[in-house]
DNA sequence: ATGTCC
């Protein structure tokens, strides 16, 4: 197999405030059997073994493990026609409830376009989850890149949805399956495990797909609206790519595709979050970006700090004059915005290091994450 | 992250 030691980037300025925890773990994890590159992008952070803001290519075994339980989690963007000056966000609010319980339309027809199989996991299609997931009505901040923007038919006037979730139960199940069977060990591409997992992998990433789309078509029928999908990208995944000739598999671990043309890059939810056009050497960043601000505290951290110096209703409304649909308190002191990095300093990092240019940033306007309080 | 977990 490879006795090369393999390439570890770290894509990081002095301004980026990056833990030694994660570079111990990014390190790590490059040493595993057949690693060739390992990349950390700047809003590297520890994770469960593994860090999360990072990119891995083996070569010969792929590592289930390293993407985690959320399988195909990643990003999606719509244009609504709704426009801008005819916002009613107060009224909006209100109205907005029910993502994160189950649809109740029909699920099967949803799945069947998407040439989606029925699983145990239909009844979660169109919820958004926990944790770090959020549904968002967006304005047009600043277009940096005229050109790049009016290409993917996109107007200053219209509101857009940004969505963040993944598979749901199904990851979680399909990874569980994995690691009854070899806990966090990598097994030979080309092993009946491997090609199992794969399949079903593949499955779960376009299941996720589905998921974003079916909450952005839940979301804007609530506000009387239609939605158009300009981009869509799982910063939670293993794909195939080749490298000097040679067939690679890169693990994704929150690192957003960098080869399929523009991309999200979220901020916080009390901040803009950025519409950006790859430009790097694809294979050298190991085909990634950075997926948003990344953790500066802990969960726990953020809920011990955050509870001492905010009340509730500071935080559901932003310094932005946003507002943040979260009536779950713990959820809201650990995914306020101070609990993240700052995605301006990311971003600047990204530029600085030629892998992308900022079509625009997007203002939120309604961050919708639950209704309900537990 | 997870119809989570005591």
């Amino acid at each position: 197999m490879n006795s090369e030691k393999p390439n570890i980037r770290l894509i990081a300025s002095g301004k980026d405030w990056i833990e030694g925890a994660a570079v111990d773990q990014l390190k790590r994890t490059a040493e595993l059997p057949g690693m060739r590159l390992a990349v950390g992008f700047p809003d590297l952070h520890p994770g469960k073994g593994h860090p999360v803001g990072a990119a891995f290519v083996s070569s010969g075994t792929i590592y289930p493990y390293l993407i985690g339980n959320d399988i195909g989690c990643g990003m999606g963007f719509w244009q609504t026609d709704l426009l801008r000056r005819k916002a009613k966000l107060d009224r909006w609010a209100g109205r907005l409830s029910d993502l994160e319980n189950p649809w109740e339309g029909d699920v099967g027809e949803w799945l069947q376009r998407a040439e989606l199989p029925t699983t145990h996991s239909d009844h979660s299609l169109g919820t958004i989850g926990g944790g770090n997931h959020f549904a968002e009505l967006q304005a047009v901040e600043k277009v940096e890149d005229e050109t790049e923007f009016a290409k993917l038919n996109l107007s200053k006037e219209k509101l857009m949805l940004l969505v963040h979730s993944g598979s749901r139960g199904l990851g979680e199940s399909i990874l569980r399956a994995y690691v009854d069977q070899h806990r966090d060990a990598g097994v030979a591409v080309e092993s009946t495990d491997a090609k199992d997992y794969l399949q079903k992998h593949d499955e779960a990433v376009r299941w996720a797909k589905a998921n974003r789309s079916l909450i952005a078509h839940r979301f804007a029928s609530v506000l009387n609206a239609a939605c158009e999908n300009v981009v869509d990208g799982s910063h939670n995944s293993i794909t195939r790519h080749e490298l000097a000739g040679e067939t690679v598999w890169l693990h994704r671990k929150g690192a957003a595709p960098a080869e399929t043309g523009p991309m999200i890059i979220p901020g916080s939810r009390g901040t803009v979050s950025y519409l950006v056009l790859p430009t790097g050497d694809l294979p050298a960043a190991a085909w990634s970006l950075a997926h948003g601000a990344g953790r500066k505290w802990t969960r726990s951290e953020s809920k011990s700090r955050i509870r001492d110096r905010y009340r509730p209703d500071e935080l559901s409304q932003t310094e932005l004059g946003s507002r943040v649909i979260c009536e779950n308190r713990d959820l809201l002191y650990e995914e306020a915005p101070d609990a993240y990095k700052k995605i301006e300093v990311v971003i600047k990092t990204l530029v600085d290091e030629g892998l992308i240019r900022v079509i625009a940033s997007l203002r939120p306007l309604i961050t919708y994450k639950t209704r309900s309080s537990r």
